[in-house]
DNA sequence: CGGTATATTGACCGTATTCAATCTCGGTGG
DNA sequence: CCACCGAGATTGAATACGGTCAATATACCG
């Protein structure tokens, strides 16, 4: 459901390498070189990110894109009397920060859930990369329609569905991410708490928890916690067949 | 809510000058020249549209960009069963079309609710121009940009607002982007049915007309068929106020 | 060990949906 | 010209889904 992907990553020990499903692989890996992530380009950034760290915060002036090389992040929406809204997960190889090139500041929080590891790459560098190149710039319009897409595709879910069609096009939708970045389709980890969950599909905490408990009890999932292992995925996904 | 404009339209008594406030005017006259709908560039194609018209419709290979210079249009997405949703309503001065950059084919329908015109520029022609003038590019990606931003607030409606809420909201929404456009920002005219403005709020046509009933009886707006006159403006913006 | 954040589960309630009846308005054709 | 028809809109009543409130359990961390 986000940034698009080319190949699924190939993941060495540190769980970290990223960069073969990485959004923003053609900003650091010129095209004929191969790709090594040990030849980084100077202009991109490594930044790390303890739980809970904020990676930026709406009104702040845009600076930079990011891409997630490890790790797992949330961007939410502040909302009045300190409640706020989450807009996206976002897993290695997603982008984040593009909501913000037409107002030039940051219409999001971004957080760290995990211990996470970015790139990053200023908006400074990646205008001028865009201008030497214009493929860059197409690559990039493509991105940024591609978020157009995913966000257009989760009002769907979100004016539609039912809190079970919710909660089951999510474990799937989290699966298919984790399984296009090569771990394995049936078993992950939400990284994620029930509330975090629930706002970003629009229901309570309790919803999903009851949800989830239903799927459990028959037999569709396994949960232990925030460990989720799909044991039906044919009967999550006729849920979602069910106008 | 949709794609920002920078000054408000003169309109003609045709009702149809909408140069000065489309989205796509940069792409139309060059910088330095005057606006003079008359010159109009070659590149740039009117289209007309009857009512029900398709634009275009999901799947179909991506070919052009389109302006609204005239008229009413929704974009929707099929749903299984014939049903679809609605994701957006487009007025003068709105971008159709760049949900599809990434994909290649179009993600939903574009139809007209009423006599429409829209200016039409070919892929091939907008990327010449881009690649001639970055500044162009930058423009494309702050549109871009923009609809991302636009699609995130509405999953924030959609995902924490109750119907009376979406319903206060949306009258406002529509206030302004008319009042953007020259137009009263208390008069104005829904031009769609109640089950299509439902289908745009994640709500039951029933619902929207109780709402609407509501506000009515309440002395907050005056409806009259598809009429909308707001009484009490700040009736409606205290609704979302509350947390 | 206690304290806090997270999660589960139950009971009750309220909002929005569903189903249904009625009304209005336009368009069509007898 | 008017009767008829169908789409859209309004309104009411019953229902169900998800939210709210509350109690308890569990896990994590200082």
């Amino acid at each position: 459901m986000n940034a698009a992907i080319a190949q699924p990553a190939i993941c060495s020990a540190t769980g970290q390498v990223a960069c073969s499903c990485c959004a923003l692989r053609r900003f650091c890996a010129p095209p004929g070189l191969g790709l090594d992530p040990a030849a980084l380009p100077a202009e991109v950034r490594r930044r790390r990110l303890r739980p809970g760290e904020y990676l930026y915060s709406r009104g702040a002036p845009q600076s930079s894109l990011y891409a997630v090389r490890a790790g797992f992040l949330k961007s939410c929406a502040p909302l009045s009397g300190g409640r706020s809204q989450v807009l996206a997960f976002h897993i290695m190889g997603d982008l984040l920060g593009l909501d913000a090139l037409a107002s030039g500041t940051h219409r999001s929080d971004a957080v760290a859930l995990n211990a996470c590891e970015v790139c990053e790459i200023t908006l400074d560098q990646a205008e001028r990369m865009m201008q030497e190149r214009t493929a860059l710039a197409a690559h990039m319009r493509s991105l940024l329609s591609g978020q157009v897409a995913d966000a257009l595709e989760r009002m769907v879910a979100l004016g539609t569905m039912s809190a079970r069609q919710r909660v089951a096009g999510y474990i799937l939708d989290l699966a298919g991410r984790w399984s296009g970045r090569g771990y394995s389709p049936n078993e992950f980890d939400l990284c994620m708490t029930r509330k975090e969950m629930g706002s970003y599909l629009g229901l309570t905490f309790e919803t999903v928890s009851r949800m989830l408990s239903l799927f459990d009890a028959r037999e569709w999932i396994a949960i232990d916690g925030r460990k989720v292992r799909i044991r039906d995925r044919a009967a999550l996904q006729s849920l979602l067949a069910a106008a």
